[in-house]
DNA sequence: GTCTATAGCCAGATAGAC
DNA sequence: GTCTATCTGGCTATAGAC
């Protein structure tokens, strides 16, 4: 019983402190704010984390694990580029619209600190290009794609299917909408998007 | 004599707090690091800006005001769709070449605070987008644009062109790239960008 | 494991001499 | 206008009782 109860709050605490870091950053959020939010004492915090910095790099790497799954279906995937930008931007957009903080927490922290992704670049499972860049290349040459290199193709695809989201503020005011009206966008872009690039780069 | 002091004292702090608010952000910079790059002491910000608070929204204000009238240029300009999106694309990374971290400060500022946006959005000059979407829906009855949403149309250049700077170390670590690839990179997409783009929406 | 109380530090802001 | 010295508050972290 008494074990259950380390596993709840420890659990509290790292959901508590996702929430805060995910929306203040490392440098804005206040361990008062997590505890608070965790429903325990701050000391509690630090009996389990140690520190703000362990406890900040545990919701982080939670949330990169969670966002690197996603982008490997579409590099290592066996199905065809149109198929994969169509299922990936799909499932993409899904998953941001569950997650919104988390692609600007994430680019956020390292701006703040570009050295931490070598450590994330160590770990196997990390996002890799080069298979997708091979199959580029061979559907360029079987003449299903128009000339495109890898690299830029799947910036753009990236670009499309994220920047709305970190940039939400921005894109809310310049288009004049509110919220709802955003989310309907949004909600269109899980076909929008992949016909737009589609439309691009078949023959 | 003492008014150029002024002058040039007010002009280094304000160029020592772009520096600092750019890359550590609101909640990450010290007044202490700001007054060492403009080589005087701590006691001057307050005597120039009164408070971190009021230096922070004079840099913001500042950088937003360099970002806005690039943007009016694809919104408001008078030559075709096809046109603009070349131009844009081509100045717009040359900008962001030359203030890499505007971008990103701007967002993640404004995710930090998004009410902020709506004291910008009364300044007129504000970037809007009514124009554009009129002329989107008289090209694509002329025939010259495939069907497309104004707004989403607006979106998909934005996010072409800016999320791969906002979003570099990530790009990096994906790609594999370093410093000087990236930057070749995003020389590339100058012309590439207006390529995909224009490829996807004329008939 | 959980709490209260507090140590210790650091950053923003101000007082006051020159 | 510019400096040094200092105040004040807030935050992370820990000590220590239960």
């Amino acid at each position: 019983m008494a074990k259950t109860k380390d596993i709840n709050t420890e659990n509290q605490i790292l959901e508590a402190a996702k929430k805060v870091f995910q929306i203040k950053g490392m440098d804005g959020a206040r361990m008062q704010e997590i505890a608070d939010k965790a429903k325990i004492n701050k000391a509690m915090l630090h009996y389990y984390y140690r520190s703000k910095q362990l406890l900040f790099e545990a919701v982080f790497k939670n949330a990169f694990a969670l966002l690197a799954p996603q982008l490997n279906t579409i590099l290592n995937d066996d199905s065809s580029i149109e198929e994969k930008v169509r299922n990936f931007t799909s499932n993409y957009i899904s998953f941001i619209i569950k997650h919104p903080y988390l692609p600007s927490f994430i680019i956020q922290e390292l701006n703040r600190n570009p050295e931490f992704i070598l450590k994330l670049k160590e770990q196997k499972g990390f996002p890799n290009i080069a298979k997708f860049k091979k199959q580029v290349i061979l559907e360029i040459e079987k003449g299903i794609l128009k000339p495109i290199k890898g690299e830029q193709l799947f910036i753009n695809i990236l670009s499309l299917n994220i920047f709305p989201f970190v940039a939400s503020p921005l894109i809310k005011a310049f288009a004049n909408i509110d919220n709802k009206e955003f989310k309907q966008l949004m909600n269109d872009r899980k076909t929008e998007v992949a016909n737009f690039i589609v439309n691009s780069i078949k023959t």
